[in-house]
DNA sequence: CAAAGGTACTTAACACTGTTAATCAATCAA
DNA sequence: TTGATTGATTAACAGTGTTAAGTACCTTTG
């Protein structure tokens, strides 16, 4: 049975292009210019060919939301080499802070937009958001690492993850929807640093509560 | 000159009943399905009508977005009466997070979507996001307020406000895009709380190490 | 070999969306 | 009574996601 091989991988083949052409429309003209038309147009195909693979656009959206967490997970991939639970903390948000800033758009699908978890929720209620829970169990895993070298004291691990997550998510996402901008300019005297810094400014605000934690 | 004041109520009268009517579906149906269309067969008039009162789709989503602030400082408002700077800095947290809750389509136009500061940015340059800002001033008092009565040492005021806003804002954003209900559900043991309480007990978590820091 | 069936894809169409140009009717000032 | 201004409308453009129907092509079967 080679033929029947040889056209799965074909359809996986052309799967895989209509990801690449969404992908490279999604970096480069953001996620509103990325329309079905305008993808089938990049692969040279029918605009209803798409549906042939993707369920709706909802379904590209989560694809892409899995691209995202794929390149997230390469940069984290080497603190796991990070011994002291502490540091590697730290490094997790810096990391998490960076990815935000160096890829804005696929932050946005990964952490602030509905769409790919409306897609989880329709299409498969069973799974429950692998890519995420994937990364937020390193995170319980090192803030439990914390806590048995003495950080955080009787302080729940679960709730801290959540804490820590919040505390970066919050900064990247109102980063990226521009709200610090527009607070920022009019409160920044003397004692807040320039715009580049302010995320990880803030960041280290965090870290200084923590510390104190030990 | 009676008459052109006439008109020009008349004018106020027209727009404020877009507005109103815009509301009225955005707050029912969401904002997706809050169309021009939608909003003039509301009040019975052409669709092309509404752009004789607002300039575009963005223009509306920030009319609604102070509509939205509106509603928050209403809540903070009574808050300005707690004395005691730090409990005032908690009620504001959990004030914050309850309007989230509350009003979650609100939450998303003035906090999440990128439509209403990319409006600001592009009609009124020169305006700072007035609304954000009285309210972020607001919690930089509060915080001076706290500092003052010899909380959280030597630390910055205004980057200790950011990432106060940052903490409940995280948490909101990702309770409201449902992120946190698909990693909670896994991760919920018996430490972990329902789902109602979890911002709450993630918010307390953060207040704790405030109170550390006194 | 020819008929039948399935696969991969396309064309046409539906029901929308935001937005603009051109137009019409009514009211006002000269 | 003209003429200009104002307020609202119709028609249209250029796009969107999505579905039903149709067309080639290739494989399998009689």
């Amino acid at each position: 049975m080679g033929i029947k091989e040889r056209k799965g991988r074909h359809k996986e083949d052309l799967k895989a292009r209509i990801l690449e052409a969404a992908k490279k429309l999604f970096i480069t003209k953001g996620y509103e210019a990325t329309s079905i038309r305008k993808i089938a147009a990049e692969i040279e195909f029918s605009p209803t060919t798409i549906y042939l693979y993707y369920k709706d656009k909802t379904d590209i959206a989560y694809a892409l939301h899995q691209e995202g967490f794929g390149l997230l997970r390469e940069r984290f991939s080497t603190l796991e080499y990070v011994d002291d639970p502490f540091e590697r903390l730290k490094a997790m948000g810096r990391g998490y802070i960076q990815f935000a800033v160096d890829h804005p758009d696929f932050y946005e699908l990964m952490f602030i937009m509905k769409e790919p978890m409306q897609y989880l929720q329709a299409h498969h209620p069973e799974e429950e958001w692998p890519e995420g829970e994937r990364v937020f169990d390193g995170l319980i895993q090192t803030v439990e690492g914390c806590k048995a070298r003495g950080y955080f004291g009787d302080m729940n691990a679960e709730e801290m993850a959540m804490l820590s997550w919040s505390v970066v998510h919050g900064l990247c996402s109102l980063h990226i929807t521009s709200h610090f901008k527009h607070i920022a300019e009019k409160c920044s005297q003397v004692a807040i640093a320039k715009q580049d810094t302010l995320l990880e400014n803030v960041f280290q605000t965090y870290l200084q509560l923590l510390e104190r934690m030990k």
